[in-house]
DNA sequence: CAAGATTGATCTGTCAATCTTC
DNA sequence: GAAGATTGACAGATCAATCTTG
């Protein structure tokens, strides 16, 4: 059933390697918190602002740029999206007057998303609710020092998960 | 348009508290680990053994009771999910013959979930996997020390998220 | 025809009823 | 009637086409 099943393979099953109480414990703790934050940032936004977590990032990431203008694809990346959650999202956003879409006038295959009047007035009102709740959750919760230390674990957990995706490298190349 | 405007309140707008620089990237940082991290085990799961993280828990909290047997309202709590969803996501598991359910004998208002013998064959069947991924991803990347740290900072965080959501108190209670 | 973007079908989650049992 | 559980309608995400532009 398991595809890492070594069915043809002349060596004997390898032993798992399970985690042990602390790792266990390590591991649980970091799934529920991430779990819990997520959700709870969700319903703050939801429930202050009519808008969900993504929802409120795309305005925000819009509203970085200068010409609060960003290619769809662009856009995808840097809300950590598929370009078709982004597509189906962005429509909703344009329906209430946030966002709206043009063709790049110089290259047409391109579509450029940009953030509305009403779209930044829109995060202007969401943001201070939003930013309260994410310092009482979790900045204000760290020292300087230790928020560091939380970023630098962040990162190093980043790049362990970006190098497991890079397609496999050919044996001998 | 933000429930937070002071509109009747006689003091002016309090100013925002904006996250300087070194806040906001430890908390971009933060979102975009939590967010791929959960991505990258899903799609081992989904991959490896066609099961959501939500499902292939379900199936896992049930296995470590010696009876595999629990509640309906247990089981959302120790997966963090609402009762409705659970249900849902049960009766797809049962479809697949992987969980039944019966009424509670001593009381017929709860609803007991059960692992069958193949749900627990495929769980097994999907572990090793899925530990593989946890260790590689996470698990490996730290020391023990690094690792207990994660762990306290995620228990903080929990504290904080758990804390925020008591009910309001009444001032002078 | 390749890259960017959209679309439609399907699946999952949420929310607000509803049902059942004690 | 209250707690546990389920249900159905709806909103949102995913995946596999499909469409468009250069």
């Amino acid at each position: 059933m398991s595809p890492r099943e070594p069915k043809h393979d002349p060596r004997p099953p390898k032993e798992v390697h399970w985690l042990d109480a602390k790792q266990e414990d390590a591991w649980r703790t970091l799934v529920t918190m991430m779990t819990r934050l997520r959700r709870a940032l969700e319903c703050q936004l939801e429930r202050d602002a009519d808008l969900s977590f993504i929802e409120y990032h795309t305005l925000a990431r819009l509203s970085e740029d200068p010409s609060h203008t960003l290619r769809m694809s662009d856009l995808a990346e840097v809300t950590d999206a598929s370009l078709s959650r982004l597509s189906h999202l962005v429509s909703r956003l344009e329906g209430r007057g946030f966002i709206r879409r043009e063709p790049d006038p110089k290259d047409g295959r391109y579509t450029n998303a940009i953030l509305t009047n009403t779209g930044n007035a829109k995060l202007v009102a969401s943001a201070p609710a939003h930013v309260d709740e994410v310092r009482s959750l979790v900045i204000d919760e760290f020292s300087e020092a230790e928020l560091r230390r939380l970023r630098k674990y962040s990162e190093r957990l980043l790049a362990r998960i970006e190098s497991s995706q890079e397609p496999p490298t050919v044996a001998g190349a």
